[in-house]
Parts: structure tokens; C-alpha cells; sequence
RNA sequence: AGUCUCAUAGCUCAGUUGGUUAGAGCGCUACACUGAUAAUGUAGAGGUCCGCAGUUCAAAUCUGCGUGGGACUACCA
């Protein structure tokens, strides 16, 4: 047997045999080093990180991976393909909190920091191996034995070095400044961490209006500015987080905005006040109907508080005024300030959209407080620890969490206690719960907030316009991503925050002075070790710093050195004579990420040369929320160290949701196990339904069902070709013989058919994948492999490979339905990369030696080693696809037309009718009417012209020629133009064009403006579609009948033969109960019979063992039939 | 709250520069075909192309407003 013939699609079984296959031989390396190293596509793979388990998401980022990976290994590329790992950062950190059951405070106490950072690098390999196995049945090409892996001393120094190098560009800064900040994770974030999808995320919170009181010093001030008579005045301010309260040390106000005094009372203790608050959100906090003219209306009861205003000013007459402190307590008095306190500064940020129009300001919580607070010279408080709860001496407040940081079983919110002591004290006009969205750390999933830190930032936005110049170099897919999310956030770049107060990172390889400007920042292991020798020689050191300095070199030189800390903090430096400590924090993990396309290769300490090959990649792909994280962070390095774009072209896949379109999360259920899906439906499966389903970009609703389908309408019609092509092929010994083979032009037109479809295939799928595109290069090869090879191009030449005798025609059958299989397999391989392997071995194994002896195409042991090659256009004829489309659509309408009239296929029919305009439409009837004729089971084709008087036409009017020319009139002369009788048309066809009036204008058309078609021919069985009309001849004399029932007799042996499980060329003999009819059909059809069910004989018996009772049509009968 | 994006059959999706019967596959119903048979064909049912307004001779397609989903942006106190 030449081709193996298998018993049903397994496609799991087939990816289990083809993955050892593989792996036996190597393929993967053989395909990288089997292409040139001079002509390299460059592929980074965007770390995982290891310490959580692969969802189905993962398998939809890495299929898109794996398949351009393939496609240009197929191009000749040498495509590399360097597995990674992300290992350090928060989510490792945290869990190892979790699992050691301490917070970040107990670090350095209950445990030491080189005990938690040795069980951080334990933890963070955790699944490597479940990763490494998706990898592996999924099909994704990677090296999974030579990964990069971020905290290995080699990663760490390209990263010094990266660091160093942005630091000699002076883009390095230590900055004070108000950050966002996790007191849960212990850690300031940066921006891109903050701006992760789902961090914003909508909180209740208690919103308080709160009443300033101005000093009694500076009532005559208020006075002044209102124009008004009044001796206590409160600023009505608002806020969502009370618990800045007591850290206030201004109120701003808008130095234009209109502010209005208020006479009215205390909601909460009734007593009279004089309130200030922007105009124009009077009507906010006061009901309008309730305005008084003067003071002595004033009333307030339960249902009514009435007001009425004593005077307007604007923003910038208030400033310099004084208010008491809104809450005192021992510790944020005056004398905690640094600058001026508790008065109105003004501010252009304030607006009047919400709020009262004057902002509470607690500088050391918010970025705009504390710039308003900077240029006003006023001073700061922070009244809260980096843990994220008061400090001490704040009374009953002291020591509590401003938020449930802790996840305490009766914890209470401070924000409330602060709004029921203003109240008693008067001091509260409005307290309500308020639904705002606010950020929230990435991996806490606690509120974040704003607070001063220490940190080095990287100047980013001083080469904002490089990272914007650059980004226009990058192909993103799709686009909108690329100058929409990218875009407009490198418009609005801010500095990137580096630091991170933790433990288990890159350290910062900066060491500074503790007074003094001295600075060293180290670039390399080598350079530090440079460093502490110098530091040794200085003499500076004490004796315990000599020892640690020592002690470390030592490591290094027993090759058990270790960068990160708690080592590295135990190295003093020396500059100009004075000692240097290093900055505590580590670096922000996804520096670590966006490195990796200079660490991973440990440049430039080695491997210069590769470099130069990988750099910068022409391809990655991650999801889209990478953006603002890998995307990003590759790009920013990139642009700082050379200028150029990090990637060329960049596909961002959507989210994988349920097949419901809701988010996949454990709690609903409907998370989806990639290591239970793929051994079960298998992963080419997976892999085609997730490509072909819809454009990457989209959200994908992941559904079970969509890849049943998949496996059955393209995986099983393709295995179905094949067993096809494979059971005859065997019978025939066919084999591919490269130099003899029947030439192209010799072919049946059936044939050059579809070698030209399939060649049309090819350059769609090259088109396809060229721009990114894989679910236009699916869809195009799923069409292909249902409607034109099995549905048309096998059906109609089953026969052909039926024939007993070896001819060219058969030969050519063979040939043509080897060279589209073997086309396809390669065509999909890059998306279905087992299936398609499984077919080339199937279809090629058995000729492998002689083509590698003959070094002819099939020569190659994979169908991922083997060429694209070009594409021969020559081999395409767009007229001949189009003449079978039509071949397509008219069978298609005469068996519809069979089907309305209940007539079998089987039964014959004598004629079809084709009314025809014109030659050119009979010379394409003609041209298919011999494949129509035996597809539809119709003896001949028959052509009227309208001399025959027996079809109508009908006219339409061309709309798009005659739309400009006619204007408001084409409504009108389309209805006139569609009315038209036989005559009419006959004349304008005559004359070539006919004028028109309608409304009084006058038009000339012209025929070409004018689309005519046949559209009935009265009194037969008429079909009408795509302006083609036929008729059907649906007569039966008795020769048709007589082949009917020949053609029924024929169909009820082969399904005994296949029955009884005969061999598809055994041949047989028939005994039948002669009848007059019966002998008469068979008389006449016996031949035909014969050759159908390979029968030597044919022969009326009167006695029959065990007969076959039949009904043939309208005919009952009796046969026998004996395997010979 | 703002910006972007999407909305077409029960489901998943196509739908060219605006042009006159809005398509495919799945699912459902019925009937066929079958030396590929756990495949296939034909037909039927199924549409307010999210709504409203506008531009235009003509809108699923272009514009505006609105509704709904998604993503992004935002310390707006």
C-alpha cells in the first residue's frame, strides 16, 4: 500500500504521532537551520510569567504567533524563536506573601530578605512545566531549552546597562513627587500600571461637603469681596475621600469663577451660616424655590431650608483669606507645616462641573494639590503612613486604615467617623454616598492612592517626539490601536516612574551620596566589580563595609555571585573621596520586559553579532492590554537607546470571552482548560476556529460548537479527499513521478480548473498573511476546501478514477488532486500545523527516497521544511473560473428546478433550454454545457434566439451609469425603463439608444445604460437567477425511463456491494426475474450496467436461492447477485 | 465623566468606491443524492441592516444626535 488508509479522523491520535515525530527528528531546529542566517525574521516572544496557570486566552496570542512564525519559515526566513520568562515583580511578591502568610512590614524582620527573594525564585517557575506542555500540544515553535530568563545575573547587567545608558543621556532623574500608590502591595505604581485594564473600577464612597470657617481676622476681607454685612462666613468644600481632611492646608478656589454668599442655616444642627460656594452650583446644594430675598424670611424646618444670597465676588478677591483648621489634632497643627496653611490660595484646574467650585487641598494626596500648593507656597501634611493608616496623635483617628487594606472582618470606614464628628461640630453641610470609578492597584485589587514619594523616573517625555516619530514606523494590526490607544497615549506621555519599594526585582544600580551630589550609576557586572575594587583601594571604608565588599567579590569569583538584593545593598562605593550607598528600590518590572530584546541575548557584554540579526523584530504579537505594557515599554526603550522603533509589525489580539460573551472567570464557570480542550478536540481544531471564527483583534466568544464545526467541515472533508484520492490511488499504484507528469496545457479544462483556483488560493493566503490578515488566508482555504475541490472538483471526476484502464485522463485526475493536496497542506500549515503535516506524510512518505535521490520537490521530510515558492500566475485563467462559477449556478438552478418537481437526479432528462441574447453567451453555454449536462443528469443543451419567440426579456436600468446623468428623474425613468414591453426592448437593442422624457426633460439612453436579460419563457419550467434563465425539458419518453430505471438498478447493486463489504474491484455476476420491461431495460442498458458495477454477466435465472426484492421506480423485481 | 470602537438572520460572521432581490456557515424543517458515506446537495422558514434625523436621484454603506455593548482615558476636589 503506497498511501496509508486510515479508518476515521482522530485528530488528537494524529497530533500525538506527528508531535513524536517532531520531536524525533528534530524538524523544528532543522527548520531554523535549514534557512540562511542572513535572512532572519526577527520574533520576540513576550515573557509569560510562570507563577499562574495558562488559560485559553494564551493558546489564541501564541496560535497567532506560531502561525507567521511558520509562514516565513516557509518564505526561507530563519525565524528564531527564543522562548522567555518574566520573573520578577509584584504578582510573584505577592503571592509569596500570601503563601508565607506575612505582608510586606514582616520582610527583613520575621524573614530575611534573602529567604523571601530565594522563595520568589522558586515560585516563579511554579508551572513552567504545564507551560512548556501547552507549548508543546499546542504546536507553538518555540525554543523552550534556551529561554531568557529576566533574573539571571546576564539579563540583569544588559539591564544595568540599558539603564546606564539612559542615564549618560542624562534621562534619569530622583524625583519627589505625588505618585499613585499601593499601600496594600506596599509599592508606588507608574502610570502604564495604572492605566492596565480593569483598574477603574467603580467604589462607593462617603462624599462629604465640609464647612471651612474663615477666621474672624478675616471677615472684613469676606466682607470686601461680597460687598456684604456678615460676621462668620463658612468655604463649602468637597470631597470624596474625607480622609484627606486632615491633612488640608488650603481651600482653591478659580481665580474667574463667581462665587456666591449664602445666608441660611446648618442642615445638621439648624444654626444660621453663611456659606461660599461657586454661582453656578448654587442650585446644586439649594433648591431654587426655596431663595428668599432677604434674611428676614429665613425659616428652616423639616421639609424646608430657605436661603438667600448676600453678595457675589470672584475667586481671585478670596485669596489670602484664612479659615480655622477643619479638624486639629495634636499633630497637624500650623507648627507641621512648612509654608503658609489653612488659606485660600486659586487655581485654574478648578472647575465648576462638580463639587461647590472650591477644592479642598491636601498637597501631599493629590498631584494638582500639591502644584498649587508648590507655587502658592504652602506647606503639607501627610497624616498617613506608607501602610496606609494614620500616623499617631490624630485622636480617634490614630492608627486606623484609610481603607479595608487588610481585609479585616469588622473594619469601618475612617471616612464615616469624620463625617459624623463634623456634624456634630457643624461643620458638615451635605454627607451622601457617592458611586465614582477610582483606580485600584493591578494585583491587589485594593484602592489605590496619591502620595508623596522618593523615586527615579525616566525623562520619557523629553523624546516624546522621537517615540511619536517612531510609532508611525510600526505596522499595527489593526491600525486603530496603533494611532488610537498607542497614539494618543504617547500624546499624553508622562515620566516613567522606575522605582519600586520591594524586594525580589532588578535592583536600581545607582549609588548615591548621603549629602552631596555624587552619583555612580553602574553599568555591568564587570563595571561593578570595577567599582568595589576601587572602593577597597580608596581606604574610605570601615572595616565592616571592606568585609561586605569583599565578601561579595568573593561570591562572584566562586561563580556564586547574585545581583539582587539583599547582596547588592551591602556594597559601598566610593566617588571623589566619598562613600556611596545604593538607592534601596528595584526597578519596575516591565523594564525587565521591555529589555528583553537586548538582555535576552546579554548584549552587549555577549553576542554582538546576533544582535545584529535580531534586532529590531519584524513581528511580535500579545494581547491588547500589553499596549500600555510591553508595547510600550519595548517601544520607549528602544526609541531612548537607538532611535528606531523596538518591532516593525504588531498584531494585539482582542479578549477570549464565553460563548455568551462574558468574561471567562472561575467563579462563573465557564473558564475553558486549553489541557483539557486540546487533547479532546485537538489543537488544530482549536487553532483553526480561533483564527478563521473572527479577526484577532476581536473580542472571540469562544464556543465549543464553533470548533466541532471546524473538525467536521474542513479537517473532515479534507480527510475524506484524501481517503478518496488514497483507495484508488492504491488500487492503481499511482505515484508521483516528478519528471513525467502530464504538462499543464494538456490537462482536461476540469483540471486546469482547479489548479487555477488553487493558485488563486495561494496568492490569497500569501496576501493574507502578508499583512497580518490569518483570518482572511482561513476563510479563503475553507471555502476552497468545501465548495471547489470536494463539492465540485471531486464529484464531477469520481468517474475518471473509477475507469478500469490507465489512461492520461485518469493520470491527470491523480496528478491534479495529488498537486491540490499537497498545496493545501502546506498553504494551512502554518495555522493547522499537525493536520497538515499528517496529510504531506501520508501523501509524500512512500516517494520521500526517490525525490531525495532525484532532489525533486517532495524531497523534504516535513511539510514545515518545505518552500512557498512563487506563484505562477500563468497557471491562473480567471476566464475559465469564471465560465465554472456559471457551470456552478445554472446546475444549481436545474436542480432546483428538479427538486420543485420531485424528479430524482437519476432520472434522465432530454433537454435543458438556454434562451441567449447574443453569441458571446452561447459561446460560454457551450463551453460548460458538457459539465453541466453530466452534473445535472440531462441529455442535451438547446439554444433559442428571440427570433424563437419563445422567452421575454426584461429591462433594468443601470443605476450607477444613469444615477449622475438623470439625477432627480431616475427614480421616475427606472420605473418606465422596467415597464417596457417586448417590443420596446426590441427596439431600443435596434437602435442603440431611445430617448426619454420624463417631467418634461428629455433624456437620450443609451443601450449600455440599459442592462437587458431573459427573465421568462411562458409555458416552461423556468429558473430565473443572476440574469441567466432556463428552462427545463422535463418530458420522460420511454428510452429515459428505460435508463431510469437502469440508473436506480445500478444504484441498488452498488449499495448491496458496499453492504456486503465486496472490494470496490470485485467483480460480480447479476441474476434477475425476467419481465417484459425489465428484460427490455436490460437489453438496452446492460453495457452500461455492466461497466457501473463491474459485472462480467447479466442473465435472467428462474431460480434464485435467496433473491434481492427491489423496487425500481414504478418496477418490482428480483435479483441476485454472487462476487465472482 | 470624556474619547475611541462596535451594533446586519436564533448563533458566528461577510457585505468592495453609496447603485435597487442584503449574503455565507451553523442551527431548525422537509426532500434528495451517494464506490468519499460519522460526508454531501436542494429547498423552506428566519431581517425594522439598533433608533431618529440629515446629505443624496439613490444609504446597511456617508454625516449628526440618541440607545446599547466593549475598550480606553481621567487623582477633576
Amino acid at each position: 500500500m503506497i498511501y496509508k488508509e486510515f479508518k476515521g479522523l482522530n485528530l488528537p491520535e494524529i497530533e500525538s504521532e506527528v508531535l513524536q515525530f517532531w520531536e524525533r527528528e528534530a524538524i523544528f531546529q532543522k527548520s531554523i537551520d535549514s534557512r540562511p542566517e542572513d535572512n532572519a525574521y526577527v520574533f520576540y516572544e513576550g515573557p509569560p510569567s510562570a507563577n499562574g496557570l495558562p488559560g485559553i486566552h494564551h493558546v489564541v496570542g501564541r496560535a497567532i504567533k506560531d502561525i507567521f512564525c511558520r509562514y516565513k519559515t516557509l518564505q526561507g526566513y530563519r525565524v528564531e524563536r527564543k522562548g522567555g520568562w518574566d520573573t520578577h515583580g509584584l504578582p510573584v511578591e505577592l503571592k509569596v506573601e500570601q503563601e508565607l502568610g506575612i505582608t510586606k512590614e514582616d520582610i527583613g524582620k520575621k524573614i530575611t530578605v534573602e529567604e523571601y527573594n530565594n522563595k520568589c525564585r522558586e515560585t516563579v517557575m511554579q508551572f513552567k512545566s504545564e507551560w512548556d506542555d501547552l507549548t508543546r500540544i499546542m504546536g507553538f515553535w518555540l525554543d523552550l531549552d534556551h529561554p531568557y530568563m529576566t533574573f539571571e545575573n546576564g539579563y540583569i547587567e544588559s539591564v544595568w546597562y540599558i539603564i546606564s545608558e539612559i542615564y549618560k543621556k542624562n534621562l534619569m532623574y530622583k524625583g519627589y513627587t505625588i505618585q499613585p500608590y499601593s499601600p496594600a502591595a506596599g509599592t508606588g505604581l507608574s502610570t502604564h500600571e495604572l492605566n492596565q485594564p480593569g483598574s477603574y473600577r467603580d467604589v462607593t464612597d462617603t462624599s462629604i461637603v465640609a464647612c471651612f470657617e474663615v477666621k474672624s481676622c478675616c471677615i472684613n476681607k469676606v466682607n470686601a469681596a461680597f460687598k456684604s454685612n456678615i460676621e462668620t462666613a463658612h468655604f463649602l468644600a468637597w470631597t470624596t475621600t474625607p480622609w484627606t481632611l486632615p491633612s488640608n492646608t488650603a481651600l482653591t478656589l478659580g481665580p474667574k469663577i463667581e462665587y456666591v454668599l449664602v445666608t441660611s442655616f446648618n442642615p445638621y444642627t439648624k444654626s444660621p451660616q453663611n456659606f461660599i460656594l461657586a454661582k453656578e452650583l448654587l442650585a446644586k446644594w439649594f433648591k431654587p424655590e426655596q431663595e428668599v430675598s432677604s434674611i428676614d424670611e429665613l425659616v428652616i424646618d423639616e421639609k424646608t431650608m430657605t436661603y438667600c444670597i448676600a453678595g457675589l465676588a470672584v475667586g481671585s478677591e478670596l485669596k489670602g483669606v484664612e479659615y480655622n483648621q477643619l479638624l486639629p489634632f495634636e499633630v497637624n497643627g500650623a507648627n507641621a507645616i512648612e509654608g503658609k496653611s489653612f488659606q485660600v490660595i486659586t487655581g485654574d484646574f478648578v472647575t465648576t462641573t462638580d463639587g461647590t467650585g472650591i477644592v479642598h487641598t491636601a498637597p501631599s494626596f493629590g498631584a494638582d494639590d500639591s502644584k498649587v500648593a508648590k507655587e502658592n507656597g504652602v506647606g503639607s501634611l501627610t497624616m498617613v503612613d506608607s501602610e496606609g493608616k494614620f500616623i499617631d496623635g490624630l485622636g480617634f483617628l490614630s492608627g486606623r486604615f484609610v481603607k479595608d487594606y487588610r481585609n479585616e472582618a469588622d473594619y469601618k470606614s475612617p471616612d464615616v467617623d469624620i463625617a459624623i464628628e463634623l456634624k456634630t461640630k457643624g461643620l458638615a453641610f451635605n454627607v451622601q454616598k457617592y458611586v465614582h470609578s477610582y483606580p485600584h492597584c493591578w494585583r491587589t485589587d485594593k484602592p489605590v492612592i496619591y502620595y508623596p514619594m522618593d523615586s527615579w523616573f525616566i525623562r520619557t517625555t523629553a523624546v516624546k517626539e522621537q517615540l511619536i516619530t517612531n510609532n508611525k514606523k510600526i505596522n499595527w494590526k489593526p491600525e486603530s490601536t496603533g494611532t488610537g490607544r498607542f497614539g494618543h497615549w504617547l500624546e499624553n506621555i508622562q515620566d516613567w516612574n522606575l522605582s519600586r519599594s520591594r524586594f525580589w526585582g532588578i535592583p536600581l544600580p545607582i549609588w548615591v551620596a548621603e549629602e552631596g551630589d555624587e552619583q555612580i550609576c553602574v553599568s555591568g557586572q564587570q563595571d561593578l566589580l570595577n567599582h568595589i575594587a576601587l572602593a577597597l583601594a580608596s581606604n574610605l571604608l570601615s572595616a565592616e563595609e571592606k568585609a561586605e565588599n569583599e565578601k561579595f567579590i568573593q561570591a562572584f569569583g566562586a561563580s556564586q555571585g547574585d545581583l539582587h538584593k539583599p547582596y547588592i545593598d551591602r556594597v559601598t562605593l566610593v566617588a571623589n573621596g566619598i562613600k556611596l550607598k545604593r538607592e534601596t528600590d528595584v526597578i519596575d518590572v516591565w523594564f525587565d520586559s521591555g529589555s528583553m530584546p537586548y538582555a535576552q541575548w546579554n548584549y552587549p557584554f555577549s553576542n554582538q553579532e546576533k544582535f545584529k540579526h535580531a534586532y529590531p523584530a519584524d513581528f511580535i504579537a500579545e494581547g491588547v492590554d500589553q499596549t500600555r505594557g510591553w508595547f510600550y515599554t519595548l517601544h520607549t526603550i528602544s526609541t531612548i537607546l537607538f532611535d528606531q522603533p523596538a518591532f516593525k509589525n504588531v498584531v494585539s489580539n482582542g479578549l477570549v470571552l464565553d460563548k455568551n460573551g462574558e468574561k471567562m472567570s472561575k467563579r462563573k464557570g465557564n473558564v475553558i482548560n486549553p489541557m483539557e480542550a486540546i487533547p479532546k478536540h485537538g489543537a488544530d481544531a482549536i487553532r483553526w476556529y480561533i483564527i478563521s471564527n473572527s479577526a484577532p483583534w476581536e473580542n472571540l466568544k469562544f464556543d465549543m460548537n464553533g470548533v466541532e464545526e471546524v473538525k467536521r467541515k474542513l479537517f473532515g472533508t479534507l480527510y475524506n479527499t484524501y481517503s478518496f484520492f488514497s483507495l484508488y490511488a492504491n488500487i492503481d499504484a499511482f505515484q508521483w513521478d516528478d519528471k513525467n507528469t502530464i504538462p499543464h496545457t494538456e490537462k482536461p479544462e476540469l483540471d486546469r480548473w482547479i489548479i487555477s483556483k488553487l493558485n488563486t488560493l495561494k496568492k490569497d493566503v500569501q496576501e493574507a498573511l502578508e499583512s497580518y490578515e490569518p483570518t482572511d488566508a482561513a476563510r479563503s482555504i475553507d471555502t476552497f476546501v468545501d465548495r471547489n475541490l470536494s463539492n465540485w472538483y471531486v464529484r464531477l471526476s469520481r468517474r475518471r478514477f473509477w475507469k478500469n484502464d490507465v489512461s492520461a485522463d485518469k493520470k491527470a485526475a491523480y496528478e491534479t488532486l495529488y498537486e491540490c493536496l499537497t498545496t493545501i497542506a502546506q498553504l494551512m500549515s502554518p495555522i493547522a500545523p499537525f493536520f497538515s503535516e499528517w496529510l504531506y506524510q501520508s501523501l509524500t512518505l512512500s516517494i520521500r527516497d526517490k525525490a531525495i535521490a532525484e532532489n525533486s520537490r517532495w524531497r523534504h521530510s516535513s511539510i514545515h521544511l518545505t518552500s512557498w515558492g512563487s506563484i505562477d500566475e500563468s497557471w491562473i485563467d480567471e476566464n475559465l473560473e469564471h465560465r465554472i462559477e456559471r457551470a456552478q449556478d445554472l446546475s444549481s438552478m436545474i436542480l432546483s428546478l428538479r427538486k420543485k418537481e420531485q424528479i430524482k437526479v437519476r432520472q434522465p432528462l432530454q433537454k435543458v433550454i438556454i434562451p441567449i441574447l447574443n453569441d458571446k453567451e452561447k459561446d460560454l453555454y457551450q463551453s460548460i454545457e458538457d459539465i453541466v449536462m453530466a452534473e445535472v443528469n440531462v441529455k442535451d443543451f438547446e439554444y433559442v434566439d428571440e427570433n424563437s419567440g419563445l422567452f421575454v426579456k426584461s429591462a433594468k436600468a443601470n443605476f450607477k451609469l444613469l444615477g449622475k446623468k438623470l439625477g432627480k428623474d431616475m427614480a421616475d425613468i427606472a420605473k418606465i425603463i422596467a415597464n417596457w414591453n417586448q417590443e420596446q426592448i426590441g427596439l431600443v437593442e435596434k437602435q442603440g439608444k431611445i430617448d426619454i422624457i420624463s417631467e418634461g426633460r428629455s433624456y437620450e439612453l443609451l443601450l449600455e445604460e440599459i442592462e437587458i436579460a431573459t427573465s421568462d419563457m411562458p409555458g416552461y419550467l423556468v429558473a430565473s437567477e443572476n440574469g441567466m434563465t432556463l428552462a427545463l425539458d422535463i418530458s420522460l419518453s420511454e428510452d429515459l425511463l428505460d435508463e431510469g430505471i437502469a440508473r436506480e438498478l445500478i444504484n441498488k447493486v452498488q449499495n448491496y456491494r458496499k453492504d456486503q463489504n465486496f472490494n470496490v474491484t470485485d467483480r460480480i455476476s447479476i441474476s434477475y426475474a425476467s419481465e417484459m420491461n425489465l428484460d427490455r431495460v436490460i437489453k438496452k442498458f446492460s453495457n452500461f450496467i455492466s461497466t457501473e458495477v463491474l459485472a462480467n454477466e447479466i442473465k435472467p435465472s428462474a431460480t434464485m436461492a435467496a433473491p434481492l426484492e427491489l423496487e425500481l421506480n414504478e418496477l418490482n423485481t428480483k435479483i441476485e447477485i454472487y462476487k465472482l
